[in-house]
DNA sequence: ACACCAACATTGGTGCGGCCAACGATAGCA
DNA sequence: TGCTATCGTTGGCCGCACCAATGTTGGTGT
């Protein structure tokens, strides 16, 4: 075999590969460790805006997480069967559906939290603790250059 | 509404969160200018690692560049209607393929390369030389734990 | 020589996450 | 009064990471 198990030059100095490579690694961690507790992803992402942010309706939900609006829906689909979440229509607004967390919702969400915590740690294994500052610092102004720019 | 256009605090300290968002721009932008080009990331793996590695077989191919087997076939057969790749059975082991790339392939592969090194620019633009150095180090000593570690 | 297991290419399917287009209903503004 | 925008919802698409099964072929142990 010509090629052995070693990534081409070209990809492995390329920053966007090493950025996939390692979310991907950090995306397989998250989604392993939620589906444990019946969770995934969205979910996490919209139960957190709620807890922060109060009732809100699902138009403001999707855009302040940057899930689509229609993903929201199914989303909320499956976290109101499991009543962590709940729909009711909004009176000064009849487009608007006002989403409401529950107490069983925010005690999922806290459950996940603290998954999330463990996940960060093993993702972040091999990086000091100024390391991991570092880089936090270094892709939260990406993100932020990537998304002010609108 | 109660909740702006604002990230929830729980999901702007996460690193997985910044990680993966930063990745989908990054990966926002490749798939946009691949597009252009008339090509995918699959495709760029692979090329690259035939053109680093010479021939090899399919199973090495995703090996290298950790696109699984079956994806493989799928853009190996894209890449083979455009002719940037060849496909001979291997006169030594009639399970394999022998897998070239032509010389079309290069220069796509070339071409490319060009377009990635743009994106990179693009990515990191709100970053120094240095911090760019500094991200990449960081993100290859995560990846290369998480690899290593099988 | 034989049985057995491993590796190969291929097919087909799953799931998540990020998208877009369209619809009917409603709100706000000209 | 219309025009436009927003909202929830449905349904679909694509990329990428996976898994399972199949038939073929190689290599090994006995």
């Amino acid at each position: 075999m010509t090629a052995e198990d070693t990534v081409p030059t070209r990809l492995r100095q390329a920053p966007s590969w090493l950025l996939g490579q390692a979310s991907i690694h950090g995306h397989r961690l998250v989604t392993e460790h939620f589906a444990s507790a019946d969770a995934r992803g969205y979910h996490y992402r919209l139960l957190a805006a709620l807890q922060e942010f109060g009732p809100a309706s699902q138009a403001a939900l999707g855009r302040c997480t940057g899930v689509d609006r229609s993903d929201v829906v199914a989303a909320l689909n499956e976290l109101a069967d499991k009543k962590f979440i709940e729909r009711s229509p909004d009176p000064a607004d009849r487009r608007r559906n006002i989403v409401t967390i529950t107490s069983a919702g925010t005690d999922h969400l806290e459950h996940l939290t603290g998954v999330l915590t463990q996940i960060q740690d093993a993702l972040l294994a091999p990086l000091s603790a100024a390391e991991r500052e570092q880089l936090t610092h270094l892709l939260t102004r990406i993100v932020d250059h990537h998304t002010s720019r609108h």
